[in-house]
This record gives C-alpha cells, structure tokens and sequence, in this order.
DNA sequence: ATCTATTCATAAAC
DNA sequence: TGTTTATGAATAGAT
C-alpha cells in the first residue's frame, strides 16, 4: 500500500527506515486501539524503535502489568519475570553460602569455634595460616618502623638545616620580625610531609606507636 | 475498509465482534512482524480477546521481558512486579557488601594485600587477632595431643589385658584356632573406638601427627 | 509535514 | 473458521 510495493526486509535508507517506522508505528497504534474497542479486547503494545525510544499502547483501565499477570495466567507458561526472581535467589542463596563458608573461616582465623575442629590436619594447617599472616604482618610492620625512623631523622636534619638558615638570616637581617621566619619554616615543613603518604609521617597524635612497635 | 465503513465503538453483536477480533488481531500482528523487520524495531503485542483467549507476538531475539525490563526503565514508571525483586536486589547488594568486607578481613588476616595496610593502629589489631588465634589454636593442639596421648595410654593397656586374658585362655583350652581368638580382639578394639570421635583415635594413617605437633 | 497513487486490510456475505 | 469481494485505510514515494 503505496506507491509501489515493497519487500518486507530491512529497509537500508537510514531516513527512509526511520519514516516508515514513524508511519507505522501510528498505524499499529492506531489498529490496537480499535480493536480494543471494537472487540472489547485488551491490547498491550510496547515498541522500541532502533533509535531506542519507547512507545506503548495499553487498552484503557487495564495496566500492562495486569495484563501480564493475566497472560502468564492463562498461558500457564512459566511466569516470565519469575525466571529472574529465581535467579536472583539462587545468587542469594550461593553468596550466602560463601557468606557463612568466609565466617567459619574468618572465627576459625580468629581462634573461635575451635573446639569444633576434629581433624588434626585442618588445625596444622591453620596454624601455619596464621604464622604466615604473623610473619607478614611483622614484616609490613618493620617496614612501617624503618620509614618512620627515616622519616623522623630527615625532618629533624631538615629542622636542623632550617634552625641554620634561621640563625644566620636573623644575625644578618637584625630585627626581621620573626613570625615571618616561622611562617616560611611551617611551610616547608608542610610542603615535605605533602609527598609522603600520612601514615608514614611522623604522628605526635599517637606517642604510643613506637613503644607498641 | 471493506463493504461499508465502520464506527469505532464496541461491536454489540457478539458473533461479529468475534470475527472482526479474529480479522483484526491476525492484521495487527502482521503489522507488528513488518514493522520490527522493516524497521529493525523491538516490538512486543499481548492480545487479550473478550473471550479470554491470548495471543501475543514479540519481535525475534527479543524476550518480552527484556523489552518490557527496557520499558520501565525508560518509562521511569514503577514496576509493580519488581517490588519483590527490588527487595531481592537490595538483599544481594548487602550480602555481596559483607562479602567484601569479610574477603579484605580474610585476606589481611592471612597477611595478603598488607602493603595497603597504611594505619599502624590495624597493623596493631590485626597482628594481636593473629596471636589470640594462634594461641587458641595452639591450646586447642595441646588438647588434641594429650587426648591422643591418653587414647594411646588407655589402648595400651587394653591391648595388655586383652593379650594377658588371651594367654591364659590359650594355655587353659589348649590348642584352639589363633585366627578365633585374633577376630575376637580386633573386634574389642573397634568397639572401644566407635565410643570416641575419629579424630581422638590412635591414627596410624598419619604417622607425622605426632611430630607436626 | 502533506499529498496521492497504490497496495492492503477488512466488513459483509457466503 | 475460510474464501470472496467491494470498499475504506494505510502508506511508499514524492514534494
């Protein structure tokens, strides 16, 4: 119906293919409304152009989505969205499983639930878990110990420096107001910590790190 | 279109607002399946007839809830059904959290990904989990050995009664079958360790228990 | 968008 | 239901 008649196969004109969906997108709406009045009939018509956007007909007082709930009803397939509901549960139930497998695991690290553990092998190997863990742990912590020891001795070098300098621009300048000299050693000092990660700077926050160290 | 134009109001005759239901839906549905070839659109039609009977189409590769998923997300409309399903959602969302959450502790735990470990405080804590847990396991080591121990000692002696009685029976009846006398006290012994757990037993399976411990 | 020559869908009848 | 047929609708291509 037209001009001319056309196969029924993809159109390939971009321009012409959008037209033509324009066109009949109307038409079909169009039909769907009819029917549904003519015949008394519930129509649910959802179209999704390549362009990506959505139209949609629903014969009117129902909802698509009771209409659905009817379709499913009476087609006693297998409720469509239900087939996402189990399988959202069965993701449930596996991440739980994980779940409760990962808090054994982690009491068990911890040293509780022990007297449940009937295999000699199992607490071997736990055991060793956790020397390994120790033993990294030490590790990382002497790392932490030695930076912080290099850290401190730098900055007391770089206070040592800055005291220098300080000595001598006051002996030089005479009576320069000395909260400009402190303001520039802060800064300095700020600028220094600036390209250290903070942990790894000296924290007069925490006196006790050494001594638990 | 046909001999006579038609309002478009509810067909009162039934009859023929059957055949017109029947005419116009197989229309309809043609429609649609040239549209989505045509225009490469996803389409999806439910009809439901007065007299409750379903037909429905829905454009290949396509499933109708895929589509009507991409319906409501772009319609922004609520989705009725997916309230069950949002509850399920936000459920694996938390799960998956706590997942997380005990994966890092595990792992730290078993002094994997430390080098991101930046607080000397949780290097602290964590070392101190380690050594409360090595300890319990540990203690729980002892147990283990002195149960094992004591099994042993109580067999032991078991064996020495069973061969004293055996003695003595083998020196009062004279010359009966040793195999006789050799099943009765494999049988004693197997009953006296069905009365313990398995892993309390004498294991000569593992022979390094002893020295691993 | 609007127009128009065509093809298509379909109401009525069987 | 399926077929036929006269007719109104839908629409392809052009503007």
């Amino acid at each position: 119906m037209g001009r001319g008649k056309i196969e029924i196969k993809r159109i390939e004109n971009s321009s012409n293919r959008q037209v033509t969906y324009s066109k009949r997108r109307n038409g079909i709406i169009k039909k769907a409304k009819e029917i549904s009045v003519l015949c008394d009939a519930k129509v649910s018509l959802v179209i999704l152009g390549s362009s990506g956007k959505m139209h949609e007909y629903c014969s009117p007082s129902t909802s698509l989505v009771d209409l659905l709930e009817d379709y499913h009803k009476q087609s006693g397939k297998i409720r469509l969205w239900d087939a996402k509901h189990e399988n959202l549960s069965n993701e449930i139930d596996r991440i739980k499983k994980e779940n409760d497998n990962m808090q054994i695991e982690l009491r068990h690290l911890k040293g509780e639930d022990i007297s449940s553990m009937n295999d000699a092998k199992e607490l071997v190997l736990l055991e060793e878990a956790l020397e390994n863990g120790l033993s990294s742990i030490r590790e990382r912590k002497m790392d932490f110990l030695k930076m912080a020891k290099k850290n401190e001795k730098i900055l007391e070098e770089e206070n040592k420096h800055l005291n220098l300098i300080l000595h001598q621009q006051e002996i030089a300048m005479g009576t320069i107001s000395r909260d400009v000299a402190d303001d520039y050693e802060q800064r300095v000092i700020r600028d220094y910590n600036s390209q250290m990660p903070f942990a790894f700077r000296v924290q007069p926050i925490q006196p006790n790190l050494q001594e638990r160290m």
